[in-house]
RNA sequence: GGGCCAUUAGCUCAAGUGGUAGAGCAGUGGAUUCUUAAUCCAUUGGCUCCUGGUUCGAGUCCAGGAUGGCCCA
C-alpha cells in the first residue's frame, strides 16, 4: 500500500488544500526563517523546559529537505528553518500523520518557537499537518543535483534542491526591477510592441519563421523591437523603453540562446554621447540595487565598475592593439607584420594588408574578411578580429588588477544600418558598444532620422542580401514613411538583459541565468 | 560546423592490463528520539545511453548513433 493510500485511510487527502496561507502566516514564517539564520537572537530563545503556557506558537510550513534525529528541516522561499517533532507533543492523529512523512512532501508545524540544546532555533511542534505529498525522492542531501543536463531539463529540481541556483534568479528579477525603476525615473514610458513582424528590420540576424492563418500571412518572431520604438519618438512619445523577448534563429552557446531577454530605449533631444553617461549611471545604479541584497553573488570580479569608463574610437583600438602587441598582457600578433598603426587611416593600404593577412587566418576569419567590400566593412571586421579579443588586456585600473569597461566608438556606416552618420565623417556613424569584461553588452547610436539617408540604408541591406548576407533586413517602407513624418533628434540604446545578469551574478553561461534554457526534446 | 570529454541504482560516485556490477545517501522494515550529511540493525533496487562488431567472455576494446558539457569556429 502506498504512503497515499495509507494516508487516506487516516482521513488525510494527500493533496489537500484546505489549510490557506495569509499574510499573518506569511510574516510569521519569514521573520521564524530570518530569526533561524540570526545566530545572537536564537541564544535569546527559551529551552523546550523554560516555555510558559502563553508562548505564542508560529507557523512554519514548506518543503521537508532533511531529517536529523526528531528535528525535520524545512525548506522556504526565505531560507531553511528546523522543526522539533516528537510524537508525545503531537495527537495520536498527527503522529500517525508524522509517520508517513516523506523527504520532498510540503508540510505545516505549529508550535512555540525555542532554542535547542546547541543553541539553533527549531519550532517545538505542537501541530503536524501534512500539505502535499512527493511521490519521487530528492536528490541526495549532501551532493544536490549535479548533472548538468539534468538541472536544466528538471530546473523544477534545481531550484529547490539547490539553494544557491535559485538565488541567482532572484537576483535576475532584482535586476530587471532596479532597470525599471531607473528609466522609469527618468520619465521613460514602459511599452509593448508586437512580437509578430511581417519583415524583419532593426538588427541582422535570422528570425523564426511562423504563419497567422486567418491572414494567411508568413510573419517571422521579432530579432528586435528597434523599429517600433522609433515609430514612437514620431509619434511624440519622447521617452520610451521596452524590457521583453527576442528570437533569433541562430546557434546555441554558453553565450546564445534563441530566445533572449533585451532592453531597448529612446531618447528623444539626445544624443550617443547623452547615453554614455546614463548607461554608466544605469548600470552602477542596478549594480549598487544588487550587491545591496545579493552580497554573496557579487565578490571576486574581474572588472571593476567604478573606475573610469574609456571611451576609444574603433579606429584606435585597432592602432592602440597593434601598438601593444607584445605589452604586458596584449599577446604579439602576425598583423603586426602586415598592418602599420598609420595604414588603418588609408583605406588601399588597409585593403593591402587585409588581403597580405587572409591565408594566415583560420577559415572562420578568412570568411569574414574575405566578404568585405568597403573600407568601412574592413575596418569593423579587423576590430572584430584583432581588437575585441584583448580589450581586457587593453583596458585595465590603474593598478592593472581590474579590467575596465569600454565604449568602442564610431562605427562604419556600412555595418550600421540605423545610426545617424557622424558630421565631420560621413563615413562613420554616432555609436557606441559597451564591453564590460570583454563581453559585448550594448550597442547604441544616435538615431537615422533621414527618411532619403535611411531608404539608401536600406536598399544598401537589399544589396547585402542580393550577395548572399542572409541576415540583411528587409526594406521597411513603413518605417520611411513614419521617418518622413519628422522623428525628433534622438539617441537609442540596446542592452542584452541575460547578460548582463551573467556579469553582475558572475555566471559563467547564460544557461544559468535562463529559467528553463532551450534544450533538445527528451527521447522517448 | 570541428575537436576533446562524459553517460553505471532515484541522487552522488566506484569497478588495475577484458573475467560473477559495488558503496554512500534516498527507499523499505525495525530500533532510537536535541539532531546538524542524525545514529544503529536488516533489506529492496541495474537494458552499465542505444545499435552493431571483436571475443569463450565486454561497463571495459572497435564502429556507428543519441544526449549533454567544455573548447574552437
Amino acid at each position: 500500500m502506498t504512503k497515499a493510500e495509507r494516508l487516506r485511510e487516516l482521513g488525510v487527502l494527500p493533496y489537500p488544500n484546505t489549510w490557506r496561507t495569509n499574510p499573518e502566516f506569511e510574516e510569521g514564517r519569514r521573520q521564524l526563517v530570518l530569526l533561524a539564520a540570526d545566530e545572537a537572537a536564537c541564544a535569546k530563545l527559551p529551552l523546550e523546559d523554560e516555555l510558559t503556557e502563553d508562548s505564542p506558537h508560529v507557523p512554519l510550513f514548506g518543503r521537508v529537505v532533511a531529517k536529523r534525529g526528531p528535528f525535520l528541516v524545512i525548506r522556504t522561499p526565505h531560507g531553511d528553518a528546523q522543526s522539533l517533532v516528537r510524537p508525545d507533543s503531537l495527537s495520536d492523529r498527527d503522529a500517525a500523520v508524522l509517520k508517513l512523512l516523506d523527504l520532498a512532501d510540503h508540510v505545516l508545524v505549529e508550535g512555540p518557537a525555542i532554542r535547542t540544546r546547541t543553541g539553533a532555533l527549531a519550532v517545538s511542534a505542537r501541530r503536524y499537518e501534512h500539505l502535499g505529498k512527493a511521490l519521487l525522492p530528492p536528490p541526495a542531501k549532501w551532493h544536490g543535483l549535479k548533472d548538468v543536463e539534468k538541472r536544466y531539463r528538471e530546473r523544477y529540481v534545481d531550484l529547490f534542491a539547490n539553494p544557491a541556483v535559485a538565488e541567482v534568479f532572484r537576483a535576475r528579477t532584482l535586476i530587471v526591477q532596479s532597470l525599471r525603476r531607473f528609466l522609469d525615473v527618468f520619465g521613460f514610458l514602459e511599452v509593448e510592441t508586437p512580437l509578430l513582424h511581417a519583415i524583419r528590420g532593426g538588427a541582422t540576424a535570422k528570425p523564426f519563421d511562423t504563419h497567422h492563418n486567418a491572414l494567411d500571412l508568413e510573419l517571422i518572431l521579432r530579432i528586435a523591437p528597434e523599429l517600433y520604438l522609433k515609430r514612437l519618438l514620431v509619434g511624440g512619445f519622447d521617452r520610451v523603453y521596452e524590457i521583453g523577448r527576442t528570437f533569433r534563429n541562430e546557434g546555441i552557446s554558453t553565450k546564445h540562446n534563441p530566445e533572449f531577454t533585451i532592453l531597448e530605449f529612446y531618447m528623444a533631444y539626445a544624443t550617443y554621447e547623452d547615453l554614455m553617461d546614463l548607461c554608466v549611471d544605469m548600470i552602477r545604479a542596478v549594480d549598487a540595487d544588487l550587491r545591496a541584497r545579493f552580497p554573496g553573488l557579487t565578490g571576486g570580479r574581474a572588472f571593476d565598475l567604478q573606475a573610469d569608463w574609456k571611451r576609444v574610437h574603433m579606429r584606435e583600438a585597432i592602432v592602440e592593439r597593434l601598438e601593444r602587441a607584445g605589452q604586458g598582457d596584449v599577446p604579439t600578433t602576425p598583423w603586426t607584420e602586415v598592418l602599420s598603426p598609420a595604414a588603418v587611416k588609408d583605406s588601399d593600404a588597409f585593403a593591402a594588408a587585409c588581403n597580405a593577412m587572409l591565408p594566415r587566418l583560420d577559415a572562420s576569419a578568412q570568411r569574414q574578411l574575405a566578404h568585405c567590400e568597403t573600407h568601412g566593412e574592413r575596418v569593423f571586421a579587423v576590430f572584430e578580429l584583432l581588437a575585441e579579443p584583448d580589450l581586457t588586456a587593453m583596458y585595465r585600473t590603474p593598478d592593472g588588477a581590474q579590467s575596465v569597461p569600454v565604449f568602442i566608438t564610431e562605427f562604419p556606416w556600412e555595418v550600421s544600418p540605423l545610426a545617424r552618420r557622424n558630421d565631420d565623417d560621413q563615413a562613420y556613424v554616432d555609436r557606441f558598444e559597451l564591453f564590460i569584461d570583454g563581453r559585448e553588452l550594448s550597442n547604441a547610436f544616435s538615431e537615422l532620422n533621414d527618411s532619403d539617408d535611411q531608404a539608401e540604408r536600406f536598399e544598401s541591406q537589399l544589396r547585402n542580401r542580393a550577395r548572399g548576407d542572409d541576415e540583411a533586413m528587409d526594406f521597411d517602407a513603413d518605417y520611411i514613411r513614419a521617418l518622413s513624418h519628422g522623428m525628433p533628434p534622438a539617441a537609442g540604446f540596446g542592452l542584452g538583459v541575460d547578460r548582463l545578469v551573467m556579469l553582475l551574478c558572475n555566471q559563467p553561461a547564460i544557461r544559468d541565468v535562463l529559467l528553463f534554457p532551450l534544450l533538445r526534446p527528451e527521447a522517448e
